[in-house]
RNA sequence: GGCAGGUUGCCCGAGUGGCCAAAGGGAGCAGACUGUAAAUCUGCCGGCUCAGCCUACGUUGGUUCGAACCCAACACCUGCCA
């Protein structure tokens, strides 16, 4: 363990690679699987940090890059750090700009799960015409989506400003693929990002070195290699030679292109080449399915945007599926989103209300929801973990995904 | 009382002889969203026995092979002048 920060396993899932544990940040503890809420800019969109913790968010996650283009990370460093600067006193974790390379660049709006069937050895079939991301072996070139501006991401610049942030656990640069570019690529592209990890790391030695004494910040590798079981093992295996001044990486992040299909096969594959003793943390998956499946296979951390995201367009989860509250069926539904929910909102608002809201463009229906979703999702890996410990993940599983899929939504 | 402009589908609003069941918005209805360029995006949106037909652009009548579009009268509405 290193000044503050370190992951111990507790009870593990049969025999398998699933597993309770406690992560350790200078912030306070998580106990994983645990979901960790995404606040992209430094909140969690629409909700006050009370609620969150409220609710029971143990950790948020929010982005490097968007904090770099604004407001900056000198103000944040200045502010006394992410935590302190958005009012959350837990653990953070800041995103490395890694996925914004897809979602500014050839990634931008379209579906990252494609049949790859029949494609050539080419860079990428997207064709993305006005990106604001380029990629080269040294870095990214940004085109800001706020004003036109140009800015450079290297794995330096993004640790760099990682450490301005301060969030207690930090991510690698990597490049993010799709399942739109074809084996060829995927395999230069996981060479490059093992570089950028090899660089981060040695990156985050000096920074480390150079800020003492701050609170430590944990740095995580990316692990990609998209739906390929070779390269994504490889990729595990390259991660865990590298060693700067005897520090390795602090925990493992996995991710890129995954169809839901494969996703407990690459979860998988990763975390049989990781050693139980470090946290691996799966990025931006959060559909109920996904978490057994994710838990099962060794993952313990989860962020995802789904859950406000959605919210915010009147689509609510409920143990017997997701519906939208803004459909005409909730006019008159005064009864809450969900009779069994234990949050704020359940216990004060309709649908009936929650659906006016939407349909008078109240922003409160945002806020409402948000807490309502975060809520559901935050409780179910709760559940979860709940469940391996007692020893009824199977049957919690079978209950609950037959529950939620059940009824094709709404009730 | 005079002069001018206007009346289009639930609402606003384009259209000025055939390519018009009629652009665009909005509303309505439904759907999507997985490391957030997302309070965003997509589809439907007159009716029917639906590759066709019917009803529709203030009302009535006319011109024309053909009219939401041209002409006449009427009815409302809006500006300006008295």
């Amino acid at each position: 363990m290193t000044q503050g920060f370190g992951f111990s396993p507790q009870t593990r899932l049969g025999s398998g690679r699933g597993r309770t544990g406690i992560l350790r940040t200078p912030h306070g503890d998580i106990k994983t699987p645990a979901f960790i809420a995404v606040g992209t800019k430094a909140t969690v969109k629409a909700v006050l940090p009370e609620c969150m913790a409220a609710l029971g968010a143990q950790a948020l996650l929010a982005n490097a890059y968007h904090l770099y283009l604004q407001p900056g990370p000198e103000i944040i460093d200045e502010a006394g750090g992410l935590g302190r600067f958005m009012n959350w006193p837990g653990p953070t974790f800041t995103d490395s700009g890694g996925f914004q390379v897809l979602s500014l660049g050839v990634g931008f709006k379209k579906v990252l799960a494609m049949n790859t069937a029949g494609l050539g050895d080419d860079e990428v079939i997207a064709t993305g015409k006005e990106r604001l991301a380029h990629v080269d072996d040294d870095g990214v070139t940004f085109v800001s989506h706020l004003n036109g501006s140009r800015h450079r991401f290297t794995p330096e610049i993004s640790v760099r400003i990682q450490h301005q942030l301060g969030a207690d656990v930090i991510f690698a640069f990597d490049e993010c693929t799709t399942l739109m570019n074809s084996r060829g690529y995927q395999e230069r592209s996981l060479a490059r990002t093992h570089t950028w990890a090899t660089r981060c790391l040695a990156e985050h030695a000096r920074q480390t070195q150079a800020r003492r004494p701050r609170p430590y910040q944990a740095l995580f590798a990316v692990v990609q290699g998209a739906q390929y079981e070779d390269l994504r093992r490889q990729a595990v295996r390259d991660l865990l030679s590298l060693s700067v001044e005897g520090r390795s990486f602090d925990g493992y992040g996995i991710g890129g292109a995954l169809e839901k299909e494969n996703l407990g096969a690459i979860v998988g594959w990763v975390c049989d080449e990781l050693p139980e003793d470090k946290p691996r943390h799966l990025l931006g998956i959060a559909e109920p399915d996904d978490f057994f499946t994710a838990v099962e296979n060794g993952a313990d951390t989860f962020d995802c945007v789904a859950p406000s995201r959605v919210a915010r367009n009147a689509a609510l989860y409920t143990p017997d599926g997701r519906f939208n509250v803004n459909t005409a069926a909730h006019r008159r539904a005064f009864e809450p989103i969900d009779q069994e929910c234990d949050c704020y909102t359940c216990a004060h608002y309709t649908r009936a209300y929650l659906h006016h809201l939407f349909k008078a463009k109240e922003m409160l229906a945002s806020t409402l929801c948000t807490i309502h979703n975060e809520r559901f999702i935050v409780r179910l890996v709760d559940d979860i973990r709940a469940s391996i410990d007692s020893g009824d993940f199977d049957a919690f599983r079978a209950e609950f995904l037959g529950r939620y899929y059940a009824s094709t939504g709404v009730r």
